[in-house]
DNA sequence: ATCCTCCGTGTAATCGATTCCACAAGGAGG
DNA sequence: CCTCCTTGTGGAATCGATTACACGGAGGAT
């Protein structure tokens, strides 16, 4: 019933516990024979070391705490997995809290995270930060923001700088004769929510183009709030040429919205979205994206947690976007062959 | 430095630690004054417990381990959304192993899963039953397999069952005049690999039909291998009229490759796929597909290991997937109104 | 031959909680 | 007034590892 522990190894080989310890830690002196007689005792019993008692005792856990926004979106579960990649090969386990943009989940994981004394924290903040997530800053556990981060709190932020490739987009839409361009913006209190917007901003006025505060739709990343900010500029006496979504979701949901009214993309109205994810090649029409270096980004940020922990320096990244042009904005793109005279098979 | 302990808040209160563990552990006999202090000392000095220690000491870890085969396919991904909500819910976290769909990366996580001592592990096993994951089956810890599970282990499994609903695709497929049929099937190792291809094959037969060896092409739940095998259907002399995809990846690699070829879905062959996701209402066109009910899945797997886990029986469950038609393989479909004379906008 | 180093090992303290057991105080019942 | 419970409390053992410290013996230097 009990599992076998360290005593019965100890037993099992005739040497002491501490023996047995020295020897599975690889400590230096310990005679070959004692080491040897170890492994065989641990082979044949089947022990494994118990990782609860030996964080109790050296006080590292060897894992780390990722708190994301929202699995369900593809670009975290991008990130989640790239991160959980690096921590392997680092020797670090992860745990993934899912906050659901919901800052009262945040904070649960968050203090969960810390009472079960993950050794640093990888946190992508849904808000402008929490009380739990700051007293975990403060508290001084090893932390690192990912994606998104808190102003004002000491801590590196591992991201992408997607200023250049909003330009390149302003202008690839610009190119295209679209003059009216609205945004679907994140919360404020995030600041990819912000930043998007300030960047799409300055790209628009590169072109001389203004953004009015009708054309700014306030989302929450999710894809409901997309439909229903798309729904509002479509109602506009004046609707725009484009929508600009600042993630993946509220793309989809704009998406539906336009669907929804009989309208077609590009046609109708043209479509981006910030996040490339690889769906995007295979909607109708294939959505126009930003993408992130999302695996990157995730390494990175493991790395810089890990150096933290480890007592070495661990500095913020900045890794840059790039535009990635498909059909959603309109014609420009046709790379394909003008028109591969599809061969029509028979359908009994 | 060293966060504040138990027997900081004890000194603080004015009581032994014995008195602050029952006092926060709601221990009956405790005074209600002796609570009070304890509480204030806690509020006052910010007290956590320390979850490895206590771990250690009442050897339950208040952890579920989730060891699932690819967290980049939505389905799991909605799974392990789900899998933690009701785990919060009961009170218990979640350590989510990726495997993707590797036998040795599975168990790595296993075993590290069991080092940690989680209360109970949750398993949607990738192959017939790596070294670590019998070994665990028959250490005791209780266990639920989900989804897929392995023969001839004795642990409860909670899965969907897609035989009614493939039943419905095979005649909504006959009705639209399709005869001759493929399936891109998943590994044999896993059930649902094999399950999914005789329920397919079965199907079939009911309408007379054959399931040759070469319209089942092997795949590994991978989109590269839905690619690869429809390429192979796509060359054959005679291909088939419509490719049912064993998983939405596959699905999703096989409309890569049609496109690839110039030919259109569903007018030069139909596509279908098990597991719905909702990108699937926005590809081009829209994908036909078999949807489990996902969320009680995971939340049904929950429910049943956390059964186990505290001694109750915790029995297996199977609840039935759907059928849900699109546009993917033909035109019965068209449920909207037949053309709602698009409100074409005039662009600049 | 004596002393001093090392080296390998074992004993016991330690990590931070929970919990068994002993015990004191106070109330009820005889 | 003496016993017997009940109730609240504290001391100390415990969980399973790591590790500081002590110690015995071998080998080298003097």
């Amino acid at each position: 019933m009990a599992s076998i522990g360290i005593k019965d190894v100890a037993a099992a080989a005739g040497v002491s516990v501490a023996t047995v310890s020295r020897a599975l830690n690889g400590h230096p002196s310990v005679s070959a024979a004692a080491r040897e007689r170890v492994l065989a005792a641990v082979e044949t019993l089947g022990y494994r070391p118990n990782a609860v008692a030996r964080s109790l005792r050296t006080d590292q856990t060897r894992t780390l705490g990722l708190v994301i926004s929202d699995v369900m979106n593809p670009y975290f579960t991008e990130l989640a997995r790239s991160v959980e990649e690096e921590a392997r090969a680092l020797g670090y386990s992860v745990i993934i809290g899912n906050a659901d943009e919901r800052p009262d989940l945040q904070d649960h994981h968050v203090t969960t995270l810390l009472d079960r004394r993950i050794d640093g924290l990888l946190v992508s903040p849904t808000d402008g930060g929490s009380p739990g997530m700051l007293a975990a800053a403060r508290a001084g556990t090893p932390m690192v923001f990912v994606d998104r981060w808190i102003p004002g709190v000491d801590v590196p932020v591992v991201r992408s700088d997607g200023r250049a490739a909003v330009r390149d987009l302003v202008a690839h839409l610009h190119g295209l004769g679209h003059r009216r361009l609205a945004i679907i913006a994140g919360p404020a209190a995030t600041t990819t929510g912000r930043e998007r917007v300030d960047a799409f901003r300055e790209a628009l006025g590169a072109y001389g183009l203004p953004l009015p505060d009708a054309y700014i739709g306030q989302g929450d990343f999710q894809v409901e709030s997309g439909r229903r900010v798309t729904e509002g500029f479509l109602d506009l006496p004046e609707p725009p040429d484009v929508v600009f979504a600042a993630d993946n979701l509220m793309a989809l949901g704009a998406l539906d919205a336009v669907r929804a009214r009989g309208l077609r993309v590009p046609e109708d109205i043209a479509l981006a979205a910030f996040d490339d994810i690889r769906w995007f090649v295979h909607t109708d029409p294939p959505v126009t994206a930003i993408a992130q270096p999302t695996g990157d980004l995730g390494r990175a940020a493991v790395r810089a947690l890990v150096d933290r922990i480890e007592g070495r320096t661990g500095e913020s990244v900045t890794l840059p976007a790039r535009l990635v042009v498909r059909r959603s904005c309109g014609e420009a793109a046709l790379r394909q062959p003008p028109s591969p005279s599809p061969v029509r098979r028979s359908t009994p």
